[in-house]
DNA sequence: ATATATCATTAGAAAATCTAATGAATTAAC
DNA sequence: GTTAATTCATTAGATTTTCTAATGATATAT
C-alpha cells in the first residue's frame, strides 16, 4: 500500500469537472479558475499518465475511450472522499457554539448583543472564549473567531465585519469646563487617555494637523473598555475605536468634540474553518453577526 | 455533484501516510518530503475541516476518533483512484514501443545498437521516430524519448544518459600532409567543418587558447553525421560530439589530433511519462539503454 | 540528569499553479 | 463565402502554495 502511485490529485479534480461539463471553460467557472488553468491541469495529467484523455476538435473536446473509463472511476473516488468529509464535519454538530474573540471586542460589542441571538436561536448554546487573538480551530475546539487584523489568514474562511475609525471622545462635561474643547488645539489643556497602543494618539494628532500637544502624556489602561470608562467619568479625552464605543455616544454619556477621524490600520473579521459553514449553528451565528453589523451601520448612517 | 466540496487533496495524501505510519517523519520519507511538510499539510487539513485528526503527545501522535473514521474512508478513496489509474496505464501495454529522438542521435548512436535490443527482446517491436526534439507523449502516442537539453522538463521523468564533449577529429591522413596537425595552431592550415552550431568551434578555440584561426570559415552541414563523414573523407577537421562519433575512433577512420575537449552545455536524457515505468516494455528499453551507456563508458575508459 | 527521538514553528526558497493576453481552429450567422 | 463568435492552446510572468532548513519544545528512554 505504501507504494501506491497516485496521479496529481488536483489535476484529477480539474479533469473530472472538464469531463463532466465537456468544456474547459465551464469547468474553470465551476472551480473558480480560468480556462487556462484547467487546460494546464488536464495536460499535466495526460502527460503524467502518458495517454490522452480528451480529443481536441478545435473548439470542442470529446472524451477518449480512456478518458471515459477513467472518468467513471475518478468520479467515484472523489465522491467517496467528499462523502466521507461530509460525514466527518456534519458529525461535529452539537448545540454548542464556541466563539472566541478579543476581550475588548467581547465586552464592548459582542456581549451586549448576544442576548438578541439567544432570543433568536435559543437552541444554540453560545460559549464565549475571550482570549488574545490567535486560535487553532482544530485544537481548541473553537467554531468561530472574530479577529482583528488585516484579514489575511491562510487556510480559513474570512468574512469582513467592519472597519474601524479612531476619534477622540470625552464626557460632555469637558465642553463646559474652564478650557472647553472647541478645536483640536484645545487638547493641550486636557488629559489624553491611552490604551495599549500609545502610538495612535500621535497618529491622530498628526492627521488633525495639531501641534503643541504631547501625545505621550496621560495615563494608560490595558483594556480599551477601561479607557472608555475613564472618559465617561470625565477623567480625560480618549481616542475611541468606533467598534468599541458601544452606545455611549447614542445615550450621550460621551460626545465627539471634533469630526476628525482616523481610519484604523486593521479591521474586524469573522473567521472560521472552511468547512464550518456546513454547520447550521455556525451559519446562523455568522448570519446574525452580519445582520447586527448591518443594523449598526445603517443606524449610524441615519444618526 | 457540481457543488461537491473536497478538502485539499494533497493534504489527504499526507494525512493518510501519517496515519498509516503513525509518524510524520516516516510519512515524510514515504512521500519523499520532509517531516515539516507533512506537519504543515496535516495542520492545514485539520484547519480546513475544523477538527483535530491527530492528538499530539510530545513526540508521539495518536489518531483521534475522528481521525480513525476519516482514515478508513480516505484510504478507500485513494486506493480507488490509484487502482483506476493503474488499470488505465496498464491497459496501454502492447508489444509496440515508440521511441523518438533526434535524427543525429538516432543515426549515430541508437540505430547501430538497436540490433542488440532486438536480440535481447524480440517480443518488443521498436518503432523509431526521428524528429525535431519536442514531443507530447499523450498526443503523439510516444512511449519514450531521448532528448538533448538541460534535463529540465516538467511533468515527465528524466533519466540522465550521458554528457557530451566537443573535440576536433580528422582523418589520420591529415597528420601526414604538408601541414601535419601537431598542435592547435596548425588548424590555420586546415578546413574547419561545421554543423548547425557554428558557435562551437569558436568556443573550442577559445578553450584551447588558439589565436589566429578564424572560426567562421569552412563549410557547414545540417546534420552532424554529414560533418563526421566529411572528416572521414579527409575534407577537413570536424568538431565532434562524443555522443555522435560512433566507432570511427575505435576503428581508426578518425583520430583526435589534440587532447583538449570542451564539455557541451547540454546532455542526453531519456524521458518518459511518470507512469510509464509500469509498462514492462518501457522499463526493458530504459534498462537496456542505460546498460549500453555504461558499457560504452567503461570501454571508453579502458581505451 | 542526559540523550534521543519526534513534532511544531519560522522564515525564506523553490515549485506549482494561475492569470492575462494572444493565437489558432472551428462553428454559426449573415 | 465572409465575418463574427466561441473555445481550446500557449506563453510569459505573477501569485500562491508547498517545501526545506534550522531551531525549539516536549516527551521517552537510558
Amino acid at each position: 500500500m505504501a507504494d501506491r502511485r497516485l496521479p496529481p490529485l488536483n489535476a484529477l479534480r480539474a479533469f473530472e469537472a472538464a469531463a463532466r461539463q465537456l468544456s474547459f471553460t465551464r469547468a474553470g467557472e465551476e472551480l473558480h479558475v480560468t480556462q487556462a488553468a484547467i487546460s494546464h491541469q488536464v495536460k499535466a495529467l495526460e502527460q503524467w499518465l502518458g495517454l490522452a484523455l480528451f480529443r481536441r476538435r478545435g473548439r470542442a473536446i470529446v472524451l477518449t475511450e480512456n478518458g471515459q473509463t477513467y472518468l467513471m472511476a475518478v468520479r467515484e473516488g472523489l465522491d467517496l472522499l467528499a462523502a466521507a468529509t461530509d460525514r466527518l464535519t456534519k458529525r461535529q454538530d452539537s448545540g454548542i457554539l464556541t466563539v472566541t474573540t478579543l476581550a475588548s471586542f467581547a465586552a464592548a460589542w459582542l456581549v451586549p448583543r448576544l442576548g438578541r441571538f439567544r432570543l433568536l436561536r435559543p437552541d444554540i448554546d453560545v460559549r464565549l472564549s475571550a482570549g488574545d487573538e490567535i486560535v487553532d480551530f482544530a485544537r481548541d475546539d473553537v467554531d468561530v473567531a472574530i479577529r482583528y487584523g488585516d484579514g489575511h489568514w491562510p487556510g480559513v474562511e474570512v468574512v469582513p465585519l467592519m472597519t474601524e475609525d479612531l476619534f477622540p471622545v470625552c464626557s460632555p462635561a469637558l465642553l463646559r469646563g474652564p478650557h472647553p474643547l472647541r478645536q483640536p488645539e484645545d487638547l493641550r489643556h486636557h488629559t489624553l487617555l491611552h490604551d495599549d497602543m500609545r502610538e495612535t494618539w500621535r497618529l491622530w494628532l498628526l492627521a488633525a494637523g495639531v501641534e503643541g500637544v504631547d501625545p505621550d502624556r496621560g495615563p494608560g489602561y490595558n483594556l480599551s473598555t477601561l479607557v472608555i470608562d475613564a472618559a465617561v467619568n470625565g477623567q480625560g479625552v480618549a481616542l475611541a475605536r468606533s467598534a468599541l464605543i458601544g452606545d455611549h455616544l447614542v445615550n450621550g454619556r460621551l460626545i465627539r468634540p471634533f469630526d476628525i477621524q482616523l481610519p484604523a490600520e486593521f479591521a474586524y473579521y469573522l473567521v472560521h474553518p472552511a468547512r464550518a459553514l456546513d454547520h447550521p449553528k455556525v451559519r446562523a451565528f455568522r448570519d446574525w453577526v452580519l445582520s447586527e453589523v448591518r443594523a449598526e451601520q445603517s443606524s449610524a448612517g441615519a444618526a
